[in-house]
DNA sequence: CGATTGGAGCCAGTTACCTCA
DNA sequence: TGTGAGGTAACTGGCTCCAAT
């Protein structure tokens, strides 16, 4: 299970704010999993700046509703293996009746197979009278607080899973493979749409940033050609205190780029700020 | 040795159910 | 009590990779 999800976004904007805010990644780890780096796909780096994420656990609320009604699960049992668990929940405690059929296989093959073990796996619930009409209807699966805080401290050490990991897991909790497999791929798409926004936050105040820059830029420009028509049309001025830009020639900062009141064709320092989108005439 | 095929895993997008205000 | 919004488990389709043929 989880290869190329190594991860590194190929995005240009995991890009530039890996750059920019050079944000720790746990995606490292991944790949003592499983491993197989994809260069097509690209992924967020699953930074955690700190994942806030509820999982469901709001509070007490949640009712021991496990209606497991298994989606279309092949009922395969595979064995499970649990020497290389990463995390010993032994003592887990699940409302789940252990009926569940830790099906580990492949989930298209699920999907296709299925329909008769579905009633067999059909766990205790408070809604097995809820639905006797045959219908396929899917009930949902509300996690305990304990399976929740099992899956999240699995996600912190590996936000992918190997399938004897999953195994493992999944026995520990009492849910199936499959549910194990749903639940990583809906907590690391969480974690990316999550790590998007942060992304999205930090390039709106560089926006801003850069727009102030810009305002500043064009100000100053506009007293400078204010300055240079009220001035005498040639000025001396010291040498060393005029470079030139060498993308647009126009005449920059002094030697040290400092804005002085006596020199009025000065521009000032460019600010210490990482523009991803500069180029060599940008402060022109 | 290269092409084909099928299994396995992941992801983005979507659906459906549940809870809560 | 009804309802809409938000959260999330589960599904779908497509993609890549890899091993077997």
């Amino acid at each position: 299970m989880g290869l190329h999800q190594d991860s590194t976004s190929n995005s240009g904007l995991h890009l530039i704010l890996g750059l920019a805010l050079s944000t720790s990644t746990q995606e490292d780890n991944h790949h003592t999993n499983t491993l197989r780096p994809t260069p097509t796909k690209s992924h967020s780096s699953f930074t955690e700046p700190e994942p806030s994420l509820t999982l469901g656990l709001s509070g007490e609320s949640y009712r021991q509703q496990q209606v497991v009604k298994v989606p279309k699960n092949t009922g395969q049992n595979n064995k499970v293996s649990s020497s290389e668990d990463p995390l010993d929940f032994s003592t887990q405690t699940s409302p789940h009746s252990a009926v569940s059929s830790f099906s580990s296989g492949r989930v298209k093959r699920e999907r296709d197979e299925d329909a008769e073990a579905t009633e067999l796996e059909r766990v205790s619930s408070r809604n097995s009278d809820e639905e006797e009409d045959g219908t396929t209807a899917r009930k949902k699966l509300r996690l305990t607080k304990e399976q929740s805080a099992l899956l999240e401290e699995s996600f912190k050490q590996h936000s992918t899973l190997n399938p004897k990991q999953k195994q493992a897991l999944a026995k520990q909790l009492n849910l199936r493979a499959r549910q194990v497999e749903v639940w990583f791929q809906n907590r690391r798409a969480r974690t990316k749409l999550k790590q998007t926004e942060v992304d999205c936050e930090f390039l709106k105040k560089c926006c801003e940033t850069l727009t102030d820059e810009n305002r500043r830029l064009q100000k100053e420009l506009q007293e400078l050609r204010a300055l240079k028509l009220s001035q005498p049309l040639y000025m001396p001025m010291p040498a060393a205190t005029l470079t030139m830009c060498p993308s647009c020639e126009r005449l920059g900062g002094g030697v040290n780029g400092a804005v002085s009141p006596k020199n009025p064709f000065s521009i000032a320092p460019k600010p210490h700020f990482y523009n991803p989108f500069a180029n060599p005439s940008a402060a022109c």
